[in-house]
RNA sequence: GCUCCCUUCGUCUAUCGGUUAGGACGCCAGGUUUUCAACCUGGAAAGAGGGGUUCGAUUCCCCUAGGGAGUGCCA
């Protein structure tokens, strides 16, 4: 507790590569990542790869690109624990030679039938350090054995988080776990030790599920005498059900969201909020996160996640947004998406100055990246329009009320000297005045002329972006 | 089974013993409006249950119920 006020912050983000950077991951990375931010501290990225089988370089890329796309970086180059192998069975080798480890040579199936008996027994599945004091001399031939660390036999060890409080747990049910396999190679608990202390972790911020495995790592560190870093064990998230986050809930990678179209701020945002406040405050800036987070505003219980609101968001993002920037993060999403990938075929240089004369109007109306793409179509679409049926009903209904109203006005818009929104919209207006109709009688037809839709930007907008010539021969297109 | 953690509107949450229990999303109603959104106004909506402690409990303690995590030579 004490060294984390006097020495620099480092925290860490630790994933093990055998996906995507899931949902939860994501969330962990930004706890890490703002504390040290808060904290002029620095962030630590380590892959934990020493599970052979189970990791891939393509999952480490995945998670490379999720961190990146969320904006959170890391300090130095991210650091695999399996090429630190050797320094963990060193430190081993060194419990081994303090009298604080010991070799153990019991068969798998023994240790099985050790777990089978204290569940018949109904007594909790432990190792029962058989060969804790045993001799060496003893040891059976040709058994690789495995290093097992020794656990203190009564007594608690105390774990104070900064998340779950004081947590005590009775040292009789730590048991002498393996620290180093048969194989030389280290386990996790002990990976996870080496590599915390080596890499002067001072802050360890990780999911609750590794609460019971903080006090096993606190065994380790202090056999050796090594300070424990401050521990901080945030809540998982659940699915909207309240079950464990599947995929059918949203335990999707980041690159699932990216693909939906949320803007990756917003996403920040959204996990900040999901289990942190801070009083009433939903939106936050990160000027205004270096002062404000702290771990205190993380609540203990597990939250469900909420498309819904994550949507909310992501809408408030946009529409705050500046045209510029966010024509660049929608030019930028393009290619992660299917619709996007065919419509970035037609984005020239031309295209790129309407979508920006647009976005005033799309911004309004769109909750996410997907839907501002829904919405910027009409610029892209190639005549004669295909009508949406709610376009088709608004021009034919009335014995084709709509189309004969577009035959009307389309002479007097041809008359327009500029085609700026205000003439335009004056003209429109003028129009309707002269004929004595609603406004809504003459922007439906031309909205559904314009777009082939029945919902899109405000029709001003819109004849403005598409310019005199294209949005006459729209109009002509579904004229009467 | 055992250990540990959790439990306020449907959801995310505020509340550091005394509040008409607040905000946000969603929902409902109304307003604005060229569609859809956005926006504005209003509304319905919560302390799991039971015991204590206290003048007074959502808040502190205990029990019960429910949920979660862990219990590997996985991480």
């Amino acid at each position: 507790m004490t060294s984390s006020d006097t020495k620099p912050v480092i925290t860490r983000f630790a994933p093990s590569p055998t996906g995507f950077l899931h949902i939860g991951g994501a969330r962990t990375a930004l706890f890490n990542w703002l504390f040290a931010f808060a904290n002029g501290g620095k962030m630590l990225l380590r892959i934990e790869d020493t599970d052979r089988e189970r990791s891939s370089d393509a999952a480490i890329d995945a998670i490379i690109d999720g961190m990146k796309w969320l904006g959170l970086d890391w300090s130095g180059e991210a650091i695999s624990q399996f090429d630190r192998v050797e320094r963990h069975a060193e430190v081993a080798k060194a419990l081994l030679v303090k009298g604080l480890a010991y070799r153990c040579y019991a068969s798998p199936e023994e240790l099985a039938e050790m777990r089978e008996k204290a569940r018949a027994e109904k007594r909790p599945p432990r190792y029962d350090g058989r060969w804790r004091d045993r001799p060496a001399s003893e040891a059976p031939d040709g058994v690789a054995p495995v290093i097992r660390i020794k656990s203190p036999e009564d007594g608690e060890t105390v774990i104070e988080d900064l998340v779950q409080g004081t947590v005590t747990f009775p040292n009789k049910d730590l048991d002498d776990f393996v620290i180093l396999r048969a194989d030389g190679t280290p386990t996790y608990m002990l990976a996870v030790v080496v590599d915390d202390y080596d890499m002067g972790v001072t802050n360890v911020i990780r999911g609750d599920d590794h609460l019971t495995n903080a006090a096993r790592q606190k065994i380790i560190f202090d056999a050796m005498s090594w300070d424990f870093p401050t521990m901080a064990h945030i809540p998982l998230i659940h699915g909207s059900d309240g079950a464990k986050l599947s995929k059918r809930h949203g335990a999707l990678g980041v690159e699932a969201y990216r693909e939906m179209g949320y803007l990756p701020e917003a996403l920040r945002n959204y996990l900040l909020r999901l289990g942190w406040a801070h009083g009433d405050q939903e939106y936050f800036t990160l000027e205004e996160l270096e002062t404000l987070f702290s771990l205190k505003g993380v609540g203990k219980s597990p939250s469900r996640f909420d498309f819904t609101k994550l949507e909310n968001m992501c809408g408030h993002y946009i529409r705050n947004m500046d045209d510029k920037p966010l024509l660049d993060a929608f030019l930028a999403f393009l290619p992660h998406s299917e619709d996007g990938r065919a419509f970035a075929e037609h984005v020239d240089d031309a295209v790129e100055a309407q979508l920006l004369l647009a976005m005033p109007g799309l911004k309004e109306r769109a909750k996410s990246l997907v839907e501002l793409l829904t919405g910027a179509q009409f610029i892209t679409a190639k005549r004669p329009l295909p009508l949406d049926d709610k376009a088709a009903g608004i021009l034919d209904k009335d014995d084709g009320r709509g189309r004969s109203i577009l035959t009307e006005i389309a002479p007097v818009l041809a008359e327009c000297a500029n085609w700026d929104m205000q003439t335009v919209e004056d003209t429109v207006r003028k129009f309707t005045a002269d004929k004595e109709l609603k406004l809504g009688q003459v922007a439906q037809p031309l909205r559904a002329s314009l777009t082939g839709r029945g919902v899109s930007p405000g029709v001003f907008d819109v004849l403005y972006v598409l310019g005199k010539d294209e949005s006459l021969a729209r109009i002509a297109d579904q004229a009467a």
